[in-house]
RNA sequence: GCCCGCUUGGCUCAGUGGUAGAGCACUCGCUUCACACGCGAGGGGUCAGAAGUUCGAAUCUUCUAGCGGGCACCA
């Protein structure tokens, strides 16, 4: 007798299976022996190098780890490819503030040795989240594992960059851009946070040069004002239609400034007159070019005032420019009013910097034409599939009609650097390699261009610059395109969107068929968890205390919809986890000279008992149900008809109906088989949870007599075992037998509604009853052939069955679905009021549903147009209300 | 401002044009030889509100309310 421990350990689960699986090469896809199996492929959203494991990544792990599991376990070459991004400003932002405790800046160590730095810094704090990965149990084949900085990768990128920049599709261009005054680079457009603030609204009275008066501007930022070159108006303003054109004195600054008519400008907001400070807003960056107005820059990179803001100024930073501004133009009284305003301000998505806009030359990524190969893909292919398709395909689809251009130039030392040389003479070479610019160039003098391309640059080409594209690898032609995509929905923009139209510009296929977009895990309240708010719940922690296998299946519960974090429900799969370990226990308790059966469930189907052609019913239903629900990524579903399946049928009936044989004191064929049909169910049982639960399904199969080898599926024949290769259950149809399903359900109410009565009655566990039950012929043999475990199950002493029996007045009784009913003598012990109660309850229910029912067959409409089965059922339910209904009126008279 | 999603028992969530489901919580009874992270038996919802389509609506349509999210150039 093999004995485990009472409780499951997850920890000692998790201990050393991983490793195994990794270092036997489980996860690479060559595992499959089969040259013709069909292909899976998944590649993960590249987490940062700079951090660490969070609720999100836990739940899209899981997701992918599900359908890579599943997959492979079907037979599919199947690979999950990992990776990590280079994370540019994050990481250049943690070296940085580790020189700074140094005294240095990077500056004082010069790029390339900042370079080596970070790369330094990289080797002992970046890619924590790998380990952590590893823990999750993601089977993930490392040795494709690829970093967006690799070489591969970075050959990709700067290849990508030339075709890209030969087709014109990348420009370099001066205009208004969001600078970050922190990080000290541009951003994009998709790296801007917009964030609500209250501030103020100041009202600022600008007067002619000629005559009096002058006209009142409203500004949210009023240290802008030193670099305003025009007041706009809108031209239909019949307040100032006169005004256009005239001239008006910039206050402190002392500047002529026209009064210009655009459109742009809302008549009805603030005084209806706008200060255009074309160097520092982009919409008055917009006003300047149709209207030829000069720039004047009053903000630095730096975020503080230069010396064209004037002398007072110059060096200041702009939140103490801004009250000094205020303090001259109250001195000057120039400033009429300030008022409370709530406005959007941007910020840095990285640091939450302010943002200044600023004039620069950055380099661009022209979106039209990649823009349009996308739509095209989606109207004429409708891919990627996404799932669910509302919102998503929507919300993907507008994105892309409203694309501006990209700003894919960074000022920062740690990325791709751009492939772009300068000569002696400024000429612009744009190459794959200096080899190749010079070659261009014709001489060896050249400069790199300084700047580093956007992290979502080399993100955008992750799906094949991890399959090693530009070669043409196998790898390429076997993986590309990938299956699924598995994502949060923030990045649909800023990733998913661009590898879209990377892989159709670069290998004209899309790279992925579907892209499931996960939900969100909020906090309690029903807020996104985020660092800034310190609400969220670190995945390792729940780890150690539930067990990775109870957290996956928690999170693949989630689905796609937002949830909020609920311990409760992980606390209730851990309880399922052990009620698996449970059961196992006590299969393995129980298993001795099941090892004899060679096939626990061989011969004629028919010939085998009700319970065991019952369970195969379910068993079989629920490889059905899995299959197809996972299929069509119903993760929810998945997981409800495994533990419903497991614990329901298999624990709560299955083993019930099996134990008196099973547990018998001496050894028998009959005892043997019973056993080895428990372990084969078990079994099985394993192989459906594994992609789920991978560390106790491996823990546990391990452990049964069975033969292992046998078990794999047959691409992976001659592995050694592992519950991981083992062949995914397939529903036989052979082995649905709904007859059996209904017989079975009739013997399970039979035994509940004894159960009742036990309840109801006050009848102590121990005493036993006699039950006597009347039934029609056919489910008499039923009955009769199940009277054993009947008894067994309601504690009776003896069970006797027949057509009509002569009911004892003295019992308690209830009447069953078909017609049957039940009696349990209780002589001396009921209270006939009591049990006249319970009997009319159970009438007045009965009446209730009648009543429904003679209603909407009442009904000609419901009759003349409701489908005839429809119909048919319903007159079937009356018959049987009716049927019990009269059983229930003889039993109450019986007992008046 | 525009667009989208959500609103089902105390809580967290499934669900579907045709008898309202699960887990947790709750009540009662159980140290029944796998499991008290358990076993058995229960109670509890007019499916946010209104109108419409339909023989029939929690499910489809429209409107309203509350909550959440995305997009947008309002200084």
């Amino acid at each position: 007798m093999i004995e485990i421990p009472k409780t499951y350990d997850p920890k000692e689960a998790e201990r050393d299976h991983y490793a195994r699986w990794e270092e036997r090469g489980y996860f690479a896809p060559e595992i499959n022996q089969d040259k013709n199996a069909p292909v899976f492929t998944i590649v993960i959203p590249p987490p940062n190098v700079t951090g660490s494991l969070h609720m999100g990544h836990a739940l899209q792990h899981t997701m992918m780890d599900v359908l890579t599991r599943h997959k492979r376990m079907s037979g599919f070459r199947a690979l999950w490819l990992p990776g990590m991004d280079h994370a540019g400003i994050s990481t250049q932002l943690m070296v940085t503030r580790q020189l700074k405790k140094e005294g240095l800046s990077r500056h004082d160590l010069g790029r390339e040795k900042f370079v080596e730095r970070v790369w330094q810094w990289k080797q002992e704090y970046g890619g924590q989240i790998l380990n952590q990965i590893r823990r999750e149990g993601a089977s993930v084949d490392w040795s494709r594992f690829a970093f967006t900085m690799d070489e591969d990768l970075s050959r990709a990128v700067r290849e990508s960059f030339v075709r890209l920049y030969e087709d014109g599709m990348i420009y370099r261009g001066n205009r208004i851009v969001n600078w970050c005054p922190n990080d000290q680079t541009v951003l994009s457009d998709l790296e801007v946070l917009r964030e609500p603030q209250k501030g103020k609204l100041y009202y600022i009275c600008y007067r002619f040069k000629e005559g009096d008066g002058g006209i009142t501007v409203a500004t949210t930022r009023p240290e802008t004002m030193l670099g305003d070159t025009a007041v706009a108006v809108n031209p239909n303003d019949e307040r100032y239609q006169s005004l256009v054109g005239k001239t008006l004195i910039l206050p402190i600054v002392n500047r002529e400034i026209p009064v210009v008519a655009d459109d742009f400008v809302e008549s009805e907001f603030g005084t209806g007159a706008v200060k255009v400070t074309p160097a520092h807003d982009p919409n008055d960056y917009e006003i300047g070019q149709r209207h030829n107005l000069e720039q004047v820059q009053v903000i630095d990179k730096h975020a503080k005032m230069t010396e064209a803001a004037g002398a007072d100024f110059a060096g200041l930073d702009r939140y103490k420019a801004r009250e000094l501004v205020l303090e001259k133009l109250e001195e000057l009284g120039s400033l009429e009013k300030v008022v409370d305003y709530e406005n959007a301000i941007s910020k840095c998505e990285r640091c939450k910097t302010v943002l200044e806009p600023l004039i620069s030359t950055q380099w661009f990524c022209r979106m039209d034409q990649l823009r349009d190969l996308a739509l095209a893909k989606l109207r004429d292919d409708r891919k990627p599939k996404f799932v669910p398709d509302v919102p998503y395909e929507k919300v993907y689809a507008d994105w892309l009609e409203n694309l501006r251009d990209w700003t894919i130039s960074r000022q920062l030392w740690w990325g791709h650097q751009i492939p772009a040389w300068y000569t002696k003479d400024g000429e612009l070479i744009v190459a794959r390699s200096r080899e190749e610019a010079e070659k261009k160039a014709g001489t060896n003098e050249l400069t790199q261009h300084e700047d580093v391309l956007d992290t979502w640059f080399s993100s955008a080409l992750w799906p094949f610059s991890t399959l090693g594209w530009p070669d043409e690898t196998e790898d390429l032609k076997t993986f590309y395109p990938t299956s699924v995509l598995i994502t949060a929905r923030d990045i649909i923009f800023l990733w998913v969107s661009r590898m879209v139209m990377t892989g159709l510009k670069f290998i004209a296929k899309e790279p992925f068929a579907d892209v499931y977009v996960t939900g969100t895990v909020l906090d309690k309240h029903g807020q996104r968890m985020s660092k800034t708010k310190m609400n969220g719940v670190d995945p390792l922690e729940v780890f150690d205390k539930y067990g990775v296998d109870a957290t996956r299946l928690m999170l693949s519960s989630i689905g796609s919809t937002d949830t909020r974090w609920n311990e409760k429900q992980v606390e209730s799969y851990r309880n399922f986890a052990n009620k698996i370990w449970n059961a196992a226990r006590f299969c393995l308790m129980n298993a001795e000279g099941a090892e004899s059966i060679a096939d626990p469930f061989g011969g004629d189907r028919n010939d085998l008992p009700l319970h065991d052609r019952w369970i195969l019913t379910r068993l079989n239903k629920t490889a059905r149900d899995v299959n197809a629900q996972l299929e069509e990524y119903d993760f929810h579903a998945a997981v409800q008809t495994l533990y419903h399946f497991f614990w329901d049928d298999f624990c709560d009936w299955y083993i019930e109906l099996s134990k008196a044989t099973m547990t018998a004191e001496n050894d028998s064929p009959e005892r043997s088989t019973a056993r080895a049909r428990m372990i084969s169910i078990l079994e099985q049982s394993l192989r459906l949870l594994h992609p789920f639960m991978p560390y106790l399904t491996e823990e546990l199969w391990q452990k049964l007599p069975v033969n292992h080898s046998a078990l794999l599926h047959q691409a992976y024949e001659g592995v050694e075992p592992t519950v991981m290769l083992a062949a995914f259950p397939q529903a036989d149809a052979a082995l649905i037998d709904e007859r059996a399903e209904s017989e079975m359900q009739a013997v399970i109410d039979l035994i509940s509604r004894v159960r009742n009565i036990r309840a109801e009655m006050n009848i102590k566990p121990g005493d036993r009853i006699q039950l006597m039950i009347a039934a029609r012929t056919e489910m008499q043999s039923v009955f009769t052939a199940s009277a054993d475990q009947i008894a067994r199950l309601t504690r009776a002493a003896g069970v006797s069955i027949d057509g009509t029996v002569q009911m004892p007045k003295a019992a308690a009784r209830a009447v069953l679905s078909g017609g049957a009913e039940v009696a349990v003598p209780l002589e001396g012990l009921i209270d006939f009021a009591q049990e006249r109660g319970r009997l009319s309850k159970e009438k007045e229910k009965m009446q209730k549903e009648a009543e429904k029912l003679a209603a909407q067959l009442g009904n000609a409409d419901f009759v003349n147009r409701a489908p005839a089965e429809k119909v048919a059922e319903l007159r079937a339910r009356v018959a049987d209300i009716d049927q019990r209904t009269a059983a229930l009126d003889q039993m109450l008279e019986a007992l008046s």
